[in-house]
DNA sequence: TTACATACATGACTTCTATCATTTTATTTC
DNA sequence: GAAATAAAATGATAGAAGTCATGTATGTAA
C-alpha cells in the first residue's frame, strides 16, 4: 500500500510541512490492521516509529498480574512508539482499536532524519515536553484521585481523542469502542469498580450509552467539575 | 556569583561540551539558595530553565486538599524547569532539600539557543524521551502497587538521585534529608501508612536509619524483589 | 434455534487504606 | 536546661476499594 504524504489530510502529523516530509513520504512503509492487532509490543526490539494515518489505539504497559494501564489513546496523525527512542525496545505496547492504518519509519531513517532535519528534531521535543506534562498530571490523578473521579477523568481522557462534539458543547460522543475492561485500564481502577461508577453516572443522567454501545457524555461540566479541584491552574490564555 | 562551565565538574550536565558551551556559559546567571526554598512555582510565569550546579532538589505538584505529589527528585548537573517548554508557565514547582546552587538560563536565551545548536535540541529530546519512559512507569506504580511496594519504590527512587554505594553493593545510604512526608509524597501515600511501612522494614532489617537521620537501604535485593514483577521487562542491555 | 462464550452487571464480603486522636521522640528557642 | 514546637510513631476506627461469586444480557457458531 502506498501514500503519498503530500496528499495526507493529517495535518497535524509532525512529517507534514517538514523539510524531510518528501523523504519520509517515500521511505516509510504503509500497513493495514484489523481490529485488535498489536503494532508492537512492549520489550520487543524497536526497529522504527509508527504515525497513525487512520484509525484508533490503545497504548498501554502490563505489570504485575496481567494488570495493565492504558497510557495514551491515539487517532490520526499521532505519532507511537517514540517512547523507544534511544532504546533498544519498545517500553510499551501498541494496539488497535479499530480498523486502523499506520505510517512505519524505520529506525535507521528516522535517526538519519532527525540529524539532518533541526526543526523535526525541534518539534519532536516540544512533543515530548508536552506528552511529560499529560504522563504527570496523570501521575497526580492515579495518585490522589478516588475511583469516582478517576472515571470521570478516563471517560473525558477518551472524549479528548476520539470525542465528537454535538450541536450542544456539554454534549460530547465518545466514538470509540472501548469495552469495560479498557476504560478501566484508563482509569487504573478495577472492572467492577468501574462498572459501578458508570450505572451511578448513568443514574445521574451525567452519561448515556447509545444505540451504537458508544458511552455519550451528557454533561462534560458536571465530570470536569468531578475532578477539577485537582487541577487548579492558572490556565495558559490569560 | 560566577561559575565557568569549562571548570564545572558536571560531566553529566547537557550543557557540558556543547558547542554553545561558551555562550551559555557566560549568559547564565548563578543563584545559590538555602534548603527548603522554592526555585520556581507552578503556574509560575516560565522564565526559563534551571540547572543544578550542587545540591538537592525535589519537583513536586499540588493538588486537592494540598496532597502534593513528588514528581522527580535531582542533583548536580539535572535540569529543572524544562517541563515549562513550548507553554508559559511551569507546570510544576521545585524546592531545595539542602543547600543548592543553580544556573538559570533566560528563555529568551535558551530558544535561541535551541534553534542554533542542533545537538543540544537532540539531546534535549532523548532526555525528555527518558523522562517520559519513567513518568510512565510511575504511572502503573501509583496505579497498580500495594503501600508496601509504593514505599519500597520511593525509598529505591531516592537513593538512585541521592544513593551513596557502599563497599556492599546490596547497602546503599540514601544521603539526603528527606522526611517522612517528602517520602510519602514520593509513594503518592499517606504519612502513617508511609511511616508503618517503614517501621515493618526496619523491624525485617531490609532498612534502617544511621546516625546522620538517613535511610540506609541494607538488603537492596530485597527492596528490588518486592517491585520487579511490576517490571518484567527484557533489559536493554542483553 | 440451541448451545456456548463473552461482556456486562450486581451482591456480599474481605482487605486495605485514609483519617482522626493520641502518645512518644526529637528539635528548637528562650 | 526547661518549655515549646515540630516530627515521628502508634492505635482505633470508618470508609473505600478489591475480590469472589453469581446472575443477566448479548453475541457467535454450530
Amino acid at each position: 500500500m502506498k501514500i503519498n504524504c503530500s496528499e495526507c489530510k493529517n495535518s497535524n502529523c509532525f512529517v507534514k510541512n517538514l523539510n524531510s516530509e518528501k523523504k519520509l513520504s517515500e521511505l516509510k512503509s504503509v500497513y493495514k490492521l484489523k481490529a485488535g492487532q498489536f503494532i508492537f509490543k512492549e520489550n520487543n526490539p524497536f526497529d522504527g516509529i509508527y504515525i497513525i494515518y487512520s484509525g484508533k489505539v490503545k497504548v498501554f504497559s502490563t505489570g504485575y498480574k496481567d494488570k495493565t494501564q492504558i497510557i495514551r489513546l491515539a487517532n490520526d496523525g499521532l505519532i507511537l512508539g517514540h517512547r523507544g527512542l534511544g532504546k533498544k525496545h519498545y517500553s510499551i505496547s501498541a494496539k488497535t482499536l479499530d480498523e486502523t492504518t499506520v505510517c512505519f519509519i524505520d529506525n535507521d531513517i528516522f535517526y538519519e532524519t532527525l540529524k539532518s532535519d533541526h526543526e523535526l528534531t525541534y518539534k519532536l521535543m516540544l512533543f515530548y515536553a508536552e506528552e511529560l506534562r499529560n504522563a504527570e498530571k496523570r501521575m497526580k490523578s492515579l495518585a490522589q484521585m478516588t475511583v469516582r473521579e478517576k472515571v470521570a477523568e478516563a471517560i473525558l481522557l477518551a472524549s479528548k481523542t476520539f470525542g465528537i462534539k454535538t450541536e450542544d458543547p456539554n454534549i460530547i460522543v465518545v466514538d470509540a469502542l472501548l469495552n469495560r475492561n479498557d476504560i478501566a485500564e484508563i482509569a487504573g481502577i478495577r472492572v467492577e469498580q468501574l462498572i459501578r461508577e458508570l450505572t451511578e453516572l448513568k443514574k445521574e443522567k451525567i452519561i448515556s450509552i447509545n444505540s451504537n454501545k458508544h458511552i455519550v457524555i451528557n454533561d462534560v461540566k458536571s465530570l470536569n467539575t468531578l475532578i477539577s479541584p485537582y487541577f487548579i491552574e492558572s490556565s495558559d490564555f490569560q
